[in-house]
RNA sequence: CGCGGGGUGGAGCAGUUCGGUAGCUCGCUGGGCUCAUAACCCAGAGGUCGCGGGUUCAAAUCCCGCCCCCGCUACCA
């Protein structure tokens, strides 16, 4: 490891564990998160990414008492589907994890506790709505009735969709549960809040040290938060979720801590868990309090509030930091987000994506007819990086026939094949033309080209870049047409060979955090052996003899590495098969047919 | 209403922070090549940069006003 090497969390958001996922879901805070990952390892930075399901709250109880099943049947189900979804994308995660582990209940009790002692937690009683049949809390938005402003009778809890009045779920008239139409009771019930307000300047000089770095879009709306910071409720009335550690409270079957207060927890519980796993318990602590870690944080525009105001506002008040100071609490102070990379929505064919209504494609259906690489090209050039972005299936096509195939493909297939079948390995260069070495120069420039905007989340820019280098080696190759050589001068048709080949190896290179699976390819092609992008796989794991649960690990300590690296002359070459499939234009119409039956 | 994002040749986008008459990946037309998944290479056509004002020697880029699209509200990132 260099001695510029750094710790860096990868941190992607939680998924919730409701359902399979879909192409929309990971384009935010999947691939992104990947691809930055990636090339953070190759370039010799230590990379912790850490992740799991988000498996309490209210939607997965309601879901699962609809389906007859306890929650924590249903979070079983999903954790284990989505888990095979983004092993199947390759995201090479550490440790992808669950939030219904002990280990992570300890830790979000622990900072609950170390925010308590400082301050920032007090009780407070409200009137919430409780649903009379079941006795939870009845979250706004499940609650409609007709709006007391306008009359309009289908308006929700938190605000009226006809006159866009914000609305208090106790002024509604009639109200009723959108779960089962019982009319909700309100009643007072003591909870825990959050002091967000404490945080105000300490989060707002914050935010303003990010200007520059950060996404623009990210910045301005978190920096608008700020004017409007209420305390907010933390508990819940509710049996599934993470107990209150406090005397009173431990015990109680029907308070719970808030959902999105435990899932942002995740990402030091499951470094945790990941430590302990490792061997060395203490080992999440380089990537948690060393001063120079960087944390990277990904997620989908919904997600800004958690990621760049309430997470860091639980991190400076557990560490002792904000406007009521305080003492870090017993696991010591903990380092705020680096950066909070959040990406705008993608569309599905112009419309918003939406399982109940089949404007849809899943992960899993998805690969199962298409190749992974081809997704995650699609994904980092034409993904929601900076403003919304439109999946759809003519582009898909297009994009996959015309640049992965015609360009990259193509470019491995002409110039290994060529040379296999002329000379049989990778020859030796001889004395190198001006040519020669303005590309060989261009391509061993591309690495710091691509580099730049890589290790800022701007894959559309970094891809785009790395594929100008196969876009240039192919005018290399037409320009110095070794096939016309083959009998006139064998020794200068070697050289373009040589050179083609060095360059076809530096584009994979240039390309593996995008193209994990067919850069392995390529580097099996040239004679590679072993791994070259670690893969993740699928483990079943326990704590202590509980109960069996899968997580996603792997080990990327592999070969590659962001560099240019002399290929070996003497590596036999096979005839190769080409790295991509070529899509029919039938494939367009097919799917769009599949949308519609699903609509 | 408010907040955020966007409106650039046929498509998808970059450029707007720190103004100097427009770029990328494709498509299209014509030509070339034949190693390659009819892939590759060359040339060309095609844009008054949403609309209207203003500042300036000069504006896609700065200022003012307006129009339209998307998201922040929904089982859903």
């Amino acid at each position: 490891m260099s001695s510029s090497s750094r710790y860096i969390l990868s941190a992607p958001a939680w998924p919730y564990a409701n359902g399979p996922r879909h192409i929309g879901h990971v384009s935010g805070f999947g691939l992104p998160c990947d691809m930055f990952s990636r090339y953070q390892r190759m370039a010799g930075n230590r990379v912790l990414m850490v992740s799991g399901t988000d498996e309490h709250g209210t939607p997965i109880q309601v879901q699962a008492d609809a389906e007859g099943v306890t929650a924590r049947e249903l979070a079983d189900r999903f954790n284990r589907v989505i888990a095979e979804d983004l092993t199947s994308l390759g995201m090479s995660y550490d440790l992808f994890t669950r939030t219904t582990t002990r280990n992570h209940y300890a830790v979000t009790q622990e900072l609950f506790l170390g925010l308590y002692r400082n301050g920032y937690i007090f009780p407070q009683t409200t009137m919430g709505a409780i649903s009379p049949s079941t006795g939870r809390t009845l979250p706004d938005r499940y609650i409609e009735g007709t709006c007391p402003i306008c009359g309009y009778d289908s308006a929700r809890g938190d605000q009226c969709d006809n006159c866009g009045n914000q609305l208090d779920p106790v002024d509604l008239i009639n109200p009723r549960s959108r779960i089962n139409g019982e009319t909700p009771v309100f009643v007072e019930t003591e909870h825990f809040f959050f002091d967000l307000p404490a945080f105000t300047e300490t989060l707002g000089a914050w935010l303003q040290s990010k200007s520059g770095r950060w996404r623009p879009n990210v910045l301005k709306f978190s920096l608008n938060l700020l004017d409007d910071l209420k305390p907010r409720a933390i508990t819940r009335d509710l049996d599934w979720g993470v107990p209150v550690p406090l005397d009173g409270w431990r015990d109680r079957p029907d308070k719970r801590i808030y959902v999105w207060f435990d899932a942002v927890i995740g990402y030091l519980s499951a470094s945790i868990e990941w430590a302990r796993r490792s061997g060395d318990p203490e080992a999440w602590r380089a990537w948690w309090q060393d001063p120079e870690a960087g944390s990277y944080y990904f997620m989908g525009k919904d997600n800004i509030v958690f990621h760049a105001e309430i997470w860091p506002a639980i991190l400076f008040g557990y560490s002792g930091l904000g406007d009521k100071d305080g003492t870090p609490g017993s696991l010591g102070p903990l380092n705020r987000p680096t950066e909070v990379v959040a990406s705008e929505y993608l569309q599905m064919e112009g419309k918003k994506f939406s399982s109940s209504r089949g404007v849809v494609i899943y992960v899993r259906d998805f690969l199962s007819r298409y190749d992974v690489d081809a997704l995650r090209y699609y994904l980092a050039v034409a993904g929601p990086e900076t403003q919304d972005t439109n999946f759809t299936w003519t582009e898909f096509v297009r994009r996959n026939n015309d640049e992965l195939v015609a360009n990259w493909g193509n470019l491995v297939n002409r110039a290994v094949s060529f040379a296999a079948r002329n000379i049989g390995s990778i020859p030796e260069a001889g004395t190198l033309t001006e040519a020669d070495r303005a590309i060989l120069e261009r391509s061993r420039q591309a690495f710091a080209v691509v580099a730049e905007p890589l290790s800022r989340s701007r894959f559309k820019v970094a891809a785009t870049a790395a594929m100008r280098v196969t876009a240039d080696a192919n005018k290399y190759l037409s320009d110095q047409a070794p096939w016309k050589l083959r009998e006139s001068d064998p020794e200068r048709m070697r050289t373009i060979c040589h050179v083609a080949l060095q360059v076809v190896d530096d584009a994979k290179t240039l390309l593996s955090p995008f193209l994990p699976r067919s850069s392995q390819r390529v580097y099996e092609m040239l004679g590679g052996r072993g791994e070259w992008s670690g893969m993740p796989y699928i483990e079943e794991v326990d704590e202590d003899g509980g109960p069996p649960y899968p997580v996603i690990t792997g080990d990327y300590d592999v070969a590659a590495r962001w560099e240019h690296q002399p290929i070996k002359p003497g590596t036999p070459l096979q005839p190769p098969v080409p790295l991509f499939a070529k899509l029919a234009p039938s494939v367009v119409d097919e799917e769009l047919r599949r949308l519609e039956e699903g609509e």
